[in-house]
DNA sequence: AACAAAACTAAGACGCGTTTTATTTTTCTT
DNA sequence: AAGAAAAATAAAACGCGTCTTAGTTTTGTT
């Protein structure tokens, strides 16, 4: 019942669905709402009237993606602490699959002011990790001194950061994945048990030798700043 | 000699010095260019003719900034691995004593697509910790395995995670200083020599009491959050 | 003093996200 | 079937960063 509601929603759909085909074109970093209207077929105030704002399409559109990738999480044969290092590396496969669509979606998301919105996008991500440390806590993998919650949000920080770095092109899928992996051992090899340091410690420095040059920190770079500085 | 450069720098630091003024005012969120322009006595169209970009305005102006705050660390009584800390208290005392023009500051140099201007303004920077993490190899403080500029990027990308959190609004300087201090507590408890861990580690769980409740992830964000779902 | 080159100006345009207006269409109620 | 209520529309506007155009001023050279 309600054809009202039925017409909303057939709106919704229809705006979600061409965004997310233009988020994939990613013609010029990013699309227009103008854009956006003309293929949706509606008026450019209808997706204003449905969702608030572009960032909202853009996080409505990534929303489903959270349970592909919790799903691919599951998927994998990993345990243990090894489970951190698959959040990443399901993300980097996640990730290279459809750059253009992530690459929008993760700077759309940094671009947002608004608490609701973020709330919304992190919590399940925060969520997450903390049951993740928290399962690791219980097993004895990671100290009981630790605090769940903060231990998730200094990780998920941590990657955010390189997502948003691979976001802006600065660095490379694979770069994202081996930084963030650099942090996540070096974070966990201090707080795991004395069994899991060690090689914790080694997957760290491992990890470090793999790491180009930081990129934006490079010679090239270096003498480009130099122009700026006049 | 050359009237033609002194004219141009005289325009130059005018608009400087209104873009620094602009910033301290901070209504509504930033300045527009169109006032900045007429705040500096130019046309508008001359900040970009010297400049290129607003970007590159921010940058000019707090560009005096990092000699300023390079000073106040150097003022400090603290040594060896303290200095880590000390980097951020000494940010939290500037960034407070002017939180407008910091927080301008942050959120447009976050904006910035510009690799090269972003190399310019995160050299320094990075160099400082590098520098810092280099000093620690050598006295012994921290493991020769460590890769000086990786781990000097790990930190100041965390770093910089909080600063731009603050900068947003989410959360508040104390709690900048906090999380980031967690940060660098944990991760150089993972590579500190055996005499420093220990003090690294209760001093990460010393700062983990004091971490308020994740904002973003609070009862009022999750409530937030569940209406945008609808 | 005259002239070419360079720099600055005013004014407006562009496309963007977003909001507002007035109008038309669709839906629900009676 | 008629009328009230709600929602979607087209169209224009807002302010923003940025860029362009064409005219004017300032500068260095002759």
């Amino acid at each position: 019942m309600g054809k009202r509601e039925d017409n909303r929603e057939d709106r919704r759909q229809r705006i979600v669905a061409a965004a997310r085909e233009l988020m994939q074109r990613r013609a010029s970093a990013g699309f227009s709402m103008r854009a956006l209207a003309e293929l949706a077929g509606v008026s450019s105030a209808t997706p204003y009237a449905l969702f608030g704002s572009k960032q909202a399409i853009i996080a409505a559109v990534m929303d489903t993606d959270f349970d592909e990738f919790a799903h691919a999480l599951k998927r994998t044969p990993a345990e243990g602490l090894d489970l951190f290092f698959q959040v990443i590396e399901v993300s980097q496969a996640l990730f290279e699959r459809n750059p253009g669509y992530f690459r929008t979606g993760a700077q759309a998301l940094q671009a947002t002011a608004d608490k609701a919105l973020a709330a919304h996008f992190g919590l399940p991500r925060h969520g997450l990790l903390r049951d993740l440390v928290r399962e690791s806590i219980q097993r004895g993998d990671i100290s009981h001194r630790v605090d769940a919650d903060s231990l998730a949000l200094h990780l998920g920080q941590q990657f955010y950061g390189w997502i948003q770095a691979w976001a802006r092109e600065d660095i490379t899928a694979t770069e994202m994945t081996a930084r963030a992996t650099y942090g996540f051992a070096l974070t966990l090899a201090a707080v795991a048990s004395d069994e899991h340091r060690e090689r914790l410690s080694d997957l760290a420095f491992t990890t470090q030798q793999t790491l180009p040059e930081a990129a934006a920190f490079s010679a090239r770079g270096e003498s480009q700043a130099k122009e700026m500085t006049v």
